[in-house]
DNA sequence: CTGAAAGCGCTTACAG
DNA sequence: CTGAAAGCGCTTACAG
């Protein structure tokens, strides 16, 4: 078993060496192409010449280190989990988009899991992650049920479990924003639509309203509050709690809405019973995703720095991978919502 | 070293044991534990009675198997990698989701690198992947350089590499929908938006274009074609190609863009140079994603089936990935568009 | 400055 | 029916 390979290997193309070819190639140990190759030469003072040598071949040969045992042995991965409730336009994607940016570049991967709110998914996506090494999970709009032993960033959920760093909206802010925008254009029956129960932000944002209204002794009437019910694409589920709002007959002059989804499907309700957006209902929406401008009317939303709440979330993470416990943020990182106008709300005519 | 751990590790939570620890517990070897929880059990002819054991103990003590171990020991790493322009709202996201749905319900796990047509991360992103040992990789509107020791499977890609399995949209049948519709308005001045150069869609459906106008002897002027230029949003790159159309001076009653955001884009333009849609100009997207519903106005486009796309992609590759090559597909997976009617396209009243 | 050897946590011939 | 031992491809004390 030692003198059969040397013609053998040389003639494979695509054969990705091993360790142990190329420091037969360069009549070294392993030990030394790797620490050369893992940039602690100048710690074990490698001479110029060998740590010259090694790295030439290993372009030449085109080594590539195998990941898995090079984690296996070392404990670092270099893989961090990340959850979503699923994977499709808009919010979890915009976020994705931010975490990536950040990961590549630290030579990072990441495995994607969707649990679209399944109670089982939620249980058992950061135990398999966990199998796979994972250094860290960031969880978006995503409860987790359980400490885990890595670190943890949650982009958008509000339970703060001690352990877990918070990425959120300032929703104070952003529902001064609506709301004093709506204020000022002279809009007193507000209706309401609010999310999902399973979506963390439910809470927090209607929290921030509730406590802003009573600032701004704007009334908020129960009659005029109501819903997202189901886990469907969110304008169907929009229409339907628009359309229990009209049931109620309780008259109304403008709609906050949880999402840009509910308040695009708000106004194709709106409109099929009549009603015209914005002249004599004003609609504004929240995220500011890609339909928000080109929707009909465009809607005026409040914009969430998704992307950007992503690439916090992924810095987070790596700080926290890298740093001692005691040294991890203490305070959620809060991020700042923008106000964006555009043309589904107007001042109020309706005397009411 | 042999007794001190007994109690020591009862005691720790939330540590997951190993195989050793768990076949300690058990009185059995780590192979017999190996066997029964690989479900290799009755191969092996397992006593029930042993096997019963080691199920309740591996349930007991929470017992995951290390993927990195089982992966570098057995040469399955159940991961594979995607790569994809970009991640964001539209096309990639669809493709995505669709793959995911598949993947997870067979306990794969996947990575994605986003390369943004950059060549660098082109280049290297397959080699990255494979230092990882994904035993697949999907690539998504991607073009690969070079072949790989690995199945691949690439959606809208026609390059046609051996070895490489395409999955792609029927465009000929696409351009017949798009070009009967609006040759059935009456439309005979039609202006064509095409994709970037970098997209491998662009030149496929191009093609498709031309051969079915010829079919129908519809006329082709090349002072009506234009191309988006640029990776920036799709919505900006298609107001610039509708601009410099514009520019040219020469008439056309509709307009067939190369996807729902260039259409978009193309509206506006249009309409802040005071011509109406679809009362003045007709037009056509591609792709049908969510703006395109709730568009002003609701745009008429050719759908792609793109989270059924991402599925073929998925269940192809684990085929390949289970198969021997000589029974992998030898031809592309074609699927099927479908022809969205909406409120962008009307009857030509121009005389022309 | 460099290397031999142990070991990460599994699976898998091989043996009985 | 079950187990001891080798080995996947690396990194890392330990030794010199």
């Amino acid at each position: 078993m030692s003198a059969e390979d040397g013609e053998g290997s040389s003639h494979q193309k695509n054969v990705r060496p091993d360790l142990k070819e190329l420091a037969r190639h360069l009549g070294v140990s392993q030990t030394t192409v790797s620490r050369v190759l893992n940039g602690s030469a100048k710690h074990y003072r490698i001479s110029a010449e060998t740590q010259e040598r090694v790295l030439e071949e290993a372009a030449k040969l085109n080594y590539k280190a195998n990941v898995l045992a090079r984690s296996l042995r070392s404990k670092r991965s270099h893989t961090i989990g990340v959850m979503v409730p699923e994977i499709s336009e808009g919010y979890s994607t915009a976020v994705l988009g931010g975490i990536e940016d950040v990961l590549l570049l630290s030579g990072y991967f990441y495995f994607v899991v969707s649990h679209r709110h399944h109670d089982d998914r939620l249980r058992e996506y950061p135990s398999l992650l966990l199998s796979r090494a994972v250094e860290g999970i960031i969880a978006v709009d995503t409860p987790l049920h359980e400490d885990l032993p890595v670190p943890v960033v949650a982009v958008s959920d509000h339970h703060h479990r001690p352990a877990v760093v918070n990425i959120e909206l300032d929703h104070v802010l952003a529902a001064r924003y609506a709301l004093e925008h709506l204020h000022g254009l002279g809009h007193r029956q507000i209706a309401f639509i609010k999310g999902q129960s399973f979506s963390s932000d439910t809470r927090a944002r209607w929290r921030a309203i509730c406590k802003v209204a009573a600032d701004m002794d704007i009334e908020v009437n129960p009659n005029l509050v109501t819903q997202l019910d189901g886990d469907g694409p969110g304008i169907e589920t929009g229409r339907v709690a628009t359309a229990t709002l009209l049931d109620r007959g309780v008259p109304f002059t403008a709609i906050f809405a949880f999402n840009d989804l509910a308040a695009i499907g708000a106004i194709t309700v709106l409109r099929e019973a009549g009603i015209q957006v914005p002249e004599q209902v004003s609609v504004v929406g929240f995220d500011d995703i890609l339909s928000a401008a080109t929707n009909n009317p465009p809607l005026t939303t409040v914009r969430q720095p998704l992307h950007e709440m992503g690439r916090a979330a992924a810095s987070t993470l790596l700080e926290m991978i890298h740093k001692e416990k005691s040294e991890w943020p203490k305070h959620p990182i809060r991020m700042l919502p923008a106000f964006v106008e555009r043309q589904s709300t107007q001042e109020n005519h309706v005397v009411s």
